[in-house]
DNA sequence: GAAAACATTTGTCATTTGGCAAAAAGCAGT
DNA sequence: ACTGCTTTTTGCCAAATGACAAATGTTTTC
C-alpha cells in the first residue's frame, strides 16, 4: 500500500487522515497470467493500481488481428477511462500479461472519495492528464519509424518489460508481425 | 465568440456573467499559413482556440525529419500542455497550415479564471481529457495499419481536413514518404 | 504573363516487411 | 525423460515501401 501512497503523493499533498481514508477503500486483487481486468463489452467499474506485475490494453482491428495498444507495469494506474466515467461498453481488454498484484477501487469507493476529500479530484485530474501524455508519448513516435527503430526504442525505454512480455505481445504493440520482430532481434546482437 | 462558448458548454453549465468572465478576457488573433503559434525551444504562453483554419503540431526527429503530430481544426482547443502548465520549453512547434482565426487567453488570465470561476476547473479537465483520449484514439490505430489503410481511415474520419493539407504533412502526419503517398491516391481513384 | 519557387507525380531500383509453413526451442505435466 | 503444447526462429518468396532523381504541375512574385 505504501507504494500507491507514495504514486498519489507525487502528484499533491493530502494528509494523514485522508490518505486513510483513500487506503481504507482499497482491497488487494490477485488476477493471473492471461485472465481479465476488464474485457471489450463489458463496462468497467474498477479503477487498478499495479502493485506487481505487467498488463496490457488490447482490442480487435477489423481485421481480426489482435492489437496491443498499451503495457502498464508497476507503480501505474489501470482503468478503462472511457468506460469508467461515462459507464459505456469498453472497446478494449486489459489484460495480466504475467501474474499480477493489484490495488483496486470500486467504481462507488471512487466517487466516495472524490466528494469527500477535498483537493483529491485536482490529484486524479493530473494523474490522469500526465497518463494520458505518457501513452501518446510511447505511442505516437512508432507512427514514423520503422520496424527495427521501434525496436530499439522499446528497449532503450522499457528494459524493464522487455524480457517480461510474449513476443507475439510486443510485436502486435509495435504494429510488426513477430517473425519480423524475431528476426530484427537475430540481427541486433 | 459563440463558438467558443458553445464548445466550453457542451462540457459543463456555467451562468451569463461566468461567460462573459471568460469571454472577456479572449483575444482574437490572427495567424498567417506556415506562421507558428508556438515554438520549440520556448515556453508557451497561451490557451487557442481555432475559429477557423487548420494547425499542426510538428517536432523533428533524431534524423531530423519532420513529422506532423496531430491536425488541429475548428472548434477545438490549441495549446501545448506539457509547456504551457509546467512552464518548460516546448520540443514541438505548433504551426498554422492554412490562415487561421484564434481566440487566446494569456497565461495569467487563464489562471485568474481558474481561480475565479466555481467549476471552471472541472470544465477544463474535461476538455483535457477528452482531447488527449481523442490524440491516442487517432494517432494510435496508424501504428498497426498499412499505408493504404492509414490513408483511407484518415479520408474517412477528417475529410473535412484532407482537402487543406499539403500532401507532405499528410504524409508525415501518416509515417509514409509523400511520393508513396501520392502512388496511394493515384491507385485509389 | 514570365520566371522562380514550391508541390506533386512518376520512374527506377534497393530494401524492408509480410505471408505462410516448417523446424526448432522452450515449457508443463506426468 | 517423454509427451503434448505453446512460443520463437527460420526459409522462401511476394508485396509494400523507401530512396533518389527527374519530370510535371501549381502557385507566387515581380
Amino acid at each position: 500500500m505504501k507504494e500507491l501512497v507514495n504514486f498519489i503523493l507525487q502528484y499533491g499533498n493530502l494528509n494523514q487522515q485522508q490518505i486513510e481514508l483513500i487506503t481504507g477503500k482499497a482491497t488487494e486483487l490477485e488476477i493471473r497470467k492471461d485472465d481479465y481486468f476488464s474485457e471489450a463489452g463489458k463496462i468497467s467499474t474498477q479503477v487498478g493500481f499495479v502493485l506487481d506485475g505487467v498488463m496490457r490494453v488490447c482490442y480487435y482491428d477489423n481485421k481480426g488481428e489482435e492489437i496491443t495498444k498499451y503495457f502498464i507495469d508497476e507503480n501505474n494506474l489501470v482503468v478503462d477511462l472511457e468506460s469508467f466515467q461515462n459507464s459505456i461498453c469498453s472497446s478494449a481488454y486489459v489484460q495480466a500479461v504475467t501474474d499480477c498484484k493489484l490495488i483496486v477501487f470500486s467504481k462507488s469507493d471512487w466517487e466516495e472519495l472524490l466528494n469527500t476529500i477535498v483537493g483529491w479530484d485536482a490529484i486524479v485530474h493530473k494523474i490522469i492528464a500526465r497518463a494520458l501524455m505518457q501513452k501518446i508519448d510511447r505511442r505516437s513516435p512508432l507512427v514514423s519509424e520503422d520496424a527495427t527503430t521501434r525496436y530499439l526504442s522499446f528497449m532503450e525505454k522499457y528494459p524493464k518489460i522487455l524480457n517480461r512480455i510474449p513476443l507475439s505481445y510486443l510485436a502486435s504493440y509495435l504494429g510488426i508481425t513477430q517473425s519480423s520482430l524475431s528476426r530484427i532481434r537475430k540481427n541486433i546482437r
